[in-house]
DNA sequence: CTCACTTTGTGCTCTCGTTCACAAGCGCTT
DNA sequence: AAGCGCTTGTGAACGAGAGCACAAAGTGAG
């Protein structure tokens, strides 16, 4: 009796999914907060902004939640997913780069309310060095491996100049750090077994740029659009 | 002569590949820097952290830029994905929403050197009206249209409580902006015509946390590695 | 001029993800 | 208890993207 079938366990989950997991979670948590306690496919994936049918196989990797003819228990749901996404612990959390960004991610409640709980501030500045924010006294950049392995770092974020930002990364990873999360607009080079993901707002928009561009063009020259495309 | 075939106009550019253009221009500008004058798809791939098949396959939807034998000139090349990216002019920009994100994106460098230019910013905080930021003074949420249609603005970014998000982007989409870029942690929902992106640092995490997770699992659990996969 | 070498551009295959469409399953009503 | 209407879960078709592998096209040496 092979098993290559059933990816119902934790093996199968695809990438696209996971990356949808938080959306629900999300949505389920405004519907929960509306007083819903049940809830269709058709209106939950209306609320997360996808495909029903999308978000019944999402749902369905993670095993079989919900009730036919009735939908799907909010909090239930709300557990399951959670638990799938490895909500239910809490993470630490470090930061190193104390800029603007950093600071606002400091100062940000969202992380703290859903699983995630900044630990400790690194930077390498003397001025900021020392001083608190949001909570916490920023650490010496020197001290970032031992900051990462007395709280049990499991995932950094990383909010420095592109310059130091592969340098940073490959500390964390030597200090034990599993996940990065890159807001440094730079590539970072890391072992097999870390994980890391990057948000670069510059790229959004010049993504933006590109499609605002598109529109710019065809509505100058519809004539000589296929032409030209300038 | 049928050209159904070739997609190298303006027309068919893949998503996918659009969004890595940028990464490619930020890997081609380190390069210029370095003095680098020609690069081989090889490595400018390595730089940007892809696969050189697919970087020159991306890069052939623009048209063909390279020289085989020698690779591509790097300054032509920066100009035509500029081009092609619409970042040989400058955007403006303009921010609702002066929270630490806020402020933090109106003192960020970044975007003003890539072919943005950050013209207003707005909030309905009294306290926050009137104060200068980044060079701006704030204005207030009531002048949200006039500012959009007095500088021409095709690109807003909401960073915004996500309780007023939808409300703020159906303002800015009503007096005329066409792309936004959404940092508040809800689904935006808009007009076809209309372009969004988003960015969540909180789901960042979550799917980090997701990865993080089953490593422990299956750290924890080593005699079933071999069934897990880890 | 020819040949050897380098690197681009792309046809093709394979994998991953999306969407459709419907059978299976559940609750409610009669 | 039987039937009806609703909603899930999923097989299957479809589409997009990744990557291999190689022909085409350029350079430079002899």
């Amino acid at each position: 009796m092979r098993d290559g079938q059933r990816r119902t366990g934790r093996q199968g989950i695809p990438e696209a999914t996971v990356a949808r997991l938080p959306i629900y979670l999300r949505a389920l948590g405004t519907l929960g907060d509306e007083g819903v306690s049940t809830v269709s496919s058709e209106a939950l994936a209306a609320a997360a902004g996808v495909n029903s049918a999308k978000l019944r196989k999402d749902l369905s990797y993670l095993g079989s939640y919900g009730t036919r003819g009735v939908g799907y228990d909010v909090d239930y749901l709300v557990y399951q997913v959670s638990r799938e996404l490895g909500l239910t612990q809490d993470w630490p959390v470090v930061i190193v780069g104390l800029g603007h960004l950093g600071h606002a991610l400091a100062n940000y409640g969202g992380f703290t309310t859903r699983g995630f709980a900044i630990r400790a501030l690194v930077d390498n500045d003397p001025a900021v060095v020392g001083t608190e924010v949001g909570g916490l006294v920023v650490q010496p950049l020197d001290r970032l491996e031992q900051v990462v392995e007395t709280l049990g770092v499991a995932i950094g974020v990383i909010t420095t100049p592109a310059a130091v930002a592969q340098d940073v990364c490959d500390r964390l990873v030597a200090a034990g750090v599993g996940s990065v999360l890159n807001f440094a607009p730079s590539v970072l080079v890391v072992p097999e077994h870390v994980e890391v993901r990057k948000v670069d707002m510059s790229i959004e928009l010049q993504i933006l740029a590109f499609h605002e561009q598109r529109k710019v063009s065809s509505d100058l020259t519809p004539d000589l659009a296929k032409v030209v495309g300038k």
